[in-house]
RNA sequence: GGAGAGGUGGCCGAGUGGUUUAAGGCGCACGCCUGGAAAGCGUGUUUCCCGGAGACGGGAUCGAGGGUUCGAAUCCCUUCCUCUCCGCCA
């Protein structure tokens, strides 16, 4: 959510930077304005009335207990008369204030100068890239063939015990998700990273918090019974550790890592995309957060596309960088580094990393603020980025080192899984 | 899940309808005092909103949301959370 003193004294730029988005956010920014104004009127005039009305109890008071009854119940008559009055200005202004926050709730992160513009994945911009991108030999089978074949995954028995996108994992296929797992967190937390285990249910304040409700419900699952939310990333309960806090500028740069299983409805998906690992209703994925002091978080983002880059280089696969273009953007974010590691059996890129900056966006919602020298609070910027999702590493792995031997595991990950082949 | 007790500022803690303008204490900041410090004394110290260049003024805020009242931390309702006992249980 945007700032509202933000958007009065930037509602031209913001509009113009918002198109990088393909959208045409005018309307919404004009009445934003709009409703401001109402606002801050209904709010001076309230708070005129409301200064008036307690003076008057305490004249009303005084007059009591100086034994000025008539004066008193005179006075005490008019301001009940003026009871309506005021309750109705009341819930004007409540009314007008809710009306903002639901505008506001609908205008999505302003854009960074570097997004470049486009409508879909297809033009997101290529940053870097590692690695070769080979095409595969002619008896390569793709990951869930090998998955099979090696009985390291079982997507039938998911689907008997609960449903599509829901794998098993057995034998070195689930001591391989524990190593990648393992070796995440390591790696992260030797990057100064603290290590924290959420809880995977969430309630609608951190929902909020970090941008999943009221927009995107449909994506997560809701257990209605108790009214809590499964998270559709550590983001959501790791972020909103923070909510409502005021920090000391001292206490920044925060760091958190955690592991986590993700379950994401994923409606309407379908085809060869979603097949085997491409896409799951419930996977693992490893997180990393940050808050930042406004000056420093483009630095933090470098920083953090480093470390990923770092990672992938350890497990040796060949990935590129894109940087995310207007229409690919999430609502949320500023700017959106993707990691899309080559699938040879499959001849596509595959997301297995997001890194992105929200600026204050996040916590604005949050209420997440410290305070420096100034007098006044400021809002945080937060970043976060997988470091890494597994499905898709898993995919990858398997694809790009079967050999006929079987698949070959990168030496980073030998110390975790404690064997260097899947046979 | 059942019964009871409670939720007050950065922290502790008083406060059962009107000098509460939330006592008092601790902490913190600044000043005085001092060679310097401690002690002592004085001043300040929630957050958000509105007005103002600012000084400052006004409003809201005692877990949250409603209600009663001229006036609510205080009374009523709803809800969340914490603690104690019981029940269930890894």
């Amino acid at each position: 959510m945007l700032q509202i003193h933000y958007i009065r004294e930037n509602a031209e730029e913001i509009i113009e930077k918002l198109k990088r988005r393909n959208l045409d956010a005018r309307e919404w920014v004009e009445e934003a304005l709009d409703l401001d104004k109402k606002r801050r009127e209904a709010q001076t005039k309230l708070d005129q009335t409301l200064a008036e009305s307690n003076k008057a109890s305490k004249e009303i008071g005084n007059l009591f207990k100086s034994g000025q009854k008539e004066a008193a119940t005179a006075l005490r008559e008019k301001m009940a008369a003026m009871k309506g009055e005021v309750k109705g200005m009341q819930e004007g202004l409540q009314k007008l204030q809710e009306e903002l926050h639901e505008v506001l709730t609908h205008i999505p992160n302003v854009p960074n100068d570097l997004v470049p513009e486009g409508k879909s994945d297809q033009d997101n911009l290529e940053i870097f890239s590692q690695g070769k991108v080979e095409k595969s030999p002619e008896n390569a089978m793709p990951h869930w063939e090998l998955a099979e074949k090696y009985k390291l995954i079982n997507f039938e028995l998911g689907t008997k015990i609960t449903g599509a996108g829901f794998p098993v994992y057995t034998g070195k296929g689930a001591r391989l998700q524990r190593a990648l797992i393992q070796f995440f967190l390591d790696y992260n937390t030797e990057a100064g990273y603290e290590e924290i285990i959420p809880p995977h249910l969430v309630n609608e304040a951190s929902g909020f918090g970090t941008g999943q409700l009221p927009d995107k419900e449909g994506q997560m699952y809701h257990v209605t019974g108790d009214n809590l939310y499964l998270i559709p990333t550590a983001e959501v309960p790791v972020t909103n550790l923070l909510r409502d806090e005021i920090l000391n500028q001292s206490d920044l740069p925060i760091k958190f890592t955690a592991y986590t299983p993700c379950f994401r409805r994923e409606a309407g998906s379908y085809g060869k995309d979603v097949r085997g690992l491409n896409r799951l209703h419930q996977f693992d994925k490893v997180e990393i957060v940050q808050v930042r002091h406004p000056d420093e978080s483009y630095q933090a983002l470098e920083e953090m596309v480093e470390h990923v880059k770092g990672i992938l280089e350890a497990l040796e696969l060949p990935y590129r960088i894109v940087r995310l273009c207007g229409g690919d953007l999430g609502f949320t974010s500023a700017l959106t580094y993707d990691f899309e590691v080559w699938s040879q059996a499959q001849e596509r890129w595959l997301e297995v990393s997001s890194v992105s900056n929200f600026e204050a966006f996040q916590s604005n919602r949050l209420k997440l603020r410290f305070r420096g020298s100034e007098k006044s609070t400021q809002l945080c910027h937060t970043l976060n980025g997988s470091a890494l999702a597994l499905p898709r590493i898993l995919a990858a792995l398997l694809e790009n080192n079967q050999t006929e031997d079987g698949i070959l595991i990168p030496k980073a990950l030998q110390t975790y899984t404690k064997f260097e082949k899947i046979d």
